[in-house]
DNA sequence: AGTATCTTGGAACAACCGTTCCAGGATAGC
DNA sequence: GCTATCCTGGAACGGTTGTTCCAAGATACT
């Protein structure tokens, strides 16, 4: 009875999903784990299984973290679009800076990587994507009832519209971007979808 | 004198073009491409120089071809508005098509992935990019100039968020996306963004 | 203190990585 | 038919991959 670990599991999940986040699955191996946890193989593989399942619960951690900071606070504002508006202001704000400014979204890197042909991986993604798009639709229905939506606008549409161009600023490679102007284009395309035709 | 080739090159960078296309570089090997090509290694190194230059070349060959299908028409052609909807619907209708439904746009994938650390890959990247927003800015000017845009729209932004859509539809986990939803989403927002507050 | 049980460090594993090398085969000019 | 030149096949390189194994260390209960 001497089950007591030398290290603290979460916190070394937490630096192996940083290294996961920056380089992806593909491009990392033990090693990189290895020297970023200060772990050995054997406690890695004793605790969390293997690469895979590691790289499946460092992605797993990072979505319910983004969610909670991120999807959260849209899911509780009843504001309606003022609530949209917020939600993209958030996610430009923290994409252009720190660790994300750098690297990307994990979450949407796994979608266009070839981490996506694991179904457990897959899974994570979809309900992420999921989330994603109920809550906008949510506060577009709300905005609806307040009635901040143009006649005859399509909140599922709208949803839909958003959700992708919330995926298109989360490229990696866009890291450069302007955020000033990332977020004039967020905040015109969130009125353009609110006042169609 | 007996350089003469006992394969054609250009069929072989096809080939390993599409194994790069489906797996990403840092998950494909020599060996898969030797196997996808019929080619010997030492042919192969010989001929491209190594897998970087290897990828290199064939995102650069894919980038093109795509440019060609896809972006071309878009900026011969001249009807404005209605040029852009023809854009976003050959946009869909191959992203939901053959190679493109199952793999994702191969430019999408290196966007998110660990290959645009090469600065190399990362020019051919910004290229392609700058050419889509351009053209669509193009088609937009064009549509204003005609009168098909409301008082205030901004082509300007309206192209930046229609560039962003573009990428978040190449997506490649939303691979079995329907095509119709796609389309109809799609169109809406061209529709939305031309009819600005 | 003794013992049982778990964790740890580190070596070792086979398989594969991208790349290089060289002998032998194929071709073109003479 | 000979020779010079390039290309091809395949072995081989050192290094790294993810994973396993086992002896040694550490802890908690009796």
């Amino acid at each position: 009875m001497a089950d007591v670990k030398h290290f603290d599991p979460d916190t070394a999940l937490d630096l192996a999903m940083r290294v996961f986040w920056r380089q992806g699955a593909a491009a990392t191996g033990i090693q990189d784990i290895v020297d970023a946890t200060g772990l050995n193989r054997s406690s890695l593989y004793a605790t969390f299984g293997g690469k895979q399942q590691l790289y499946r619960a460092a992605l797993d951690r990072y979505a319910r973290d983004r969610s909670r900071t991120l999807l959260g606070p849209l899911e509780e504002d009843g504001r309606g679009l003022p609530a949209v508006h917020a939600f993209f202001e958030r996610l430009v704000e923290t994409r252009c800076t720190g660790e994300f400014a750098r690297w990307g979204c994990m979450v949407s890197n796994a979608h266009a990587g070839g981490e996506n042909g694991d179904p457990e991986v897959r899974a994570v993604l979809d309900r992420q994507h999921r989330r994603l798009r109920s809550a906008l639709h949510a506060a577009l229905v709300s905005a609806q009832r307040q009635r901040q939506l143009a006649d005859g606008a399509d909140p599922e549409t709208a949803a839909e519209i958003l959700a992708l161009l919330a995926h298109g600023v989360n490229l990696r490679s866009r890291a450069g971007a302007d955020a000033a102007a990332l977020r004039a284009t967020a905040a015109a395309a969130v009125d353009a979808v609110a006042r169609p035709v």
